[in-house]
DNA sequence: TTTTTTTGCGAAATCAATTGCAATAAAAGC
DNA sequence: GCTTTTATTGCAATTGATTTCGCAAAAAAA
């Protein structure tokens, strides 16, 4: 049976403060500040669990690689600033499946990654 | 100085065949078919010189990983068929990056990745 | 208390990509 | 054509980054 353990609780606490996709680093390193023990094996290990659990989804970034955010926030799309490499949330979709694929071709999903710089690095 | 070998020239021959991102290997077994002797070092190596010359580009597909594909195609999506993982080119882009992202987010790219099932492989 | 999951730690496994090196071959010069 | 130069190849070994694992100690829940 499951249990939980503080560094579990940290790192879905982690998620709940930063409401984005995460690196495995990010996790380990806000994590550490709940529970200053936190370890990096833990976080891998707890980071599974709870993507089986249906807790967290995975988002594969094109150059910083795995990344984690919440479930439950329905079909949405990301922002990627260059300058800082932070992932924003963009609520919301306009893209037009069925149109933007040929006939014959089943569209079952899709992603969507926007790049470009965020509006605290601009000025 | 740059020379033409038979591997180099077979590797863009592949691109020229196959006209969609591929991955490494699927350069090397289409290569094989041409230079039986190509290796996958000598694949790697020429991919590099070819993205540095311009005559490549870098696709990262979520699952697969890094993939290549030959410029001058100008701006479009891909599909990817989850039954036999062939990558598909979707000419044309009608995706608005001003209006799908919120005011202050400078859009500067961005990337489209459909999924679902091909024509060849829906029947 | 007792039981058993979970953790921290370091070692180890994975996988993609790179590198050293001797052999090969492209292309320049004769 | 033939020789010389040196970029390139094939091969195996190696790197580097990420993820996993073994195990004793810690701690959650019964
Ligand atoms: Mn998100
Ligand atoms: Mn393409
Ligand atoms: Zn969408
Ligand atoms: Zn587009």
């Amino acid at each position: 049976m499951r249990r939980n353990t503080t560094q579990r609780m940290a790192i879905e606490e982690v998620f709940r403060q930063n409401d984005r996709p995460l690196g495995v680093d990010e996790v380990l390193a806000y994590g550490r500040k709940l529970v200053e023990s936190l370890n990096q094996a833990t976080v891998y290990r707890n980071l599974k669990l709870l993507v089986d659990d249906g807790r967290l989804k995975r988002v594969t970034h094109p150059s910083l690689g795995t990344m984690y955010e919440r479930t439950g926030k329905g079909h949405h799309h990301h922002f990627y600033c260059r300058a800082c490499n932070h992932a924003y949330e963009l609520p919301g979709c306009a893209l037009n499946e069925d149109e933007i694929a040929p006939d014959g071709f089943v569209v079952e999903d899709h992603d969507v990654f926007l790049f470009g710089i965020c509006p605290s690095c601009v000025r």
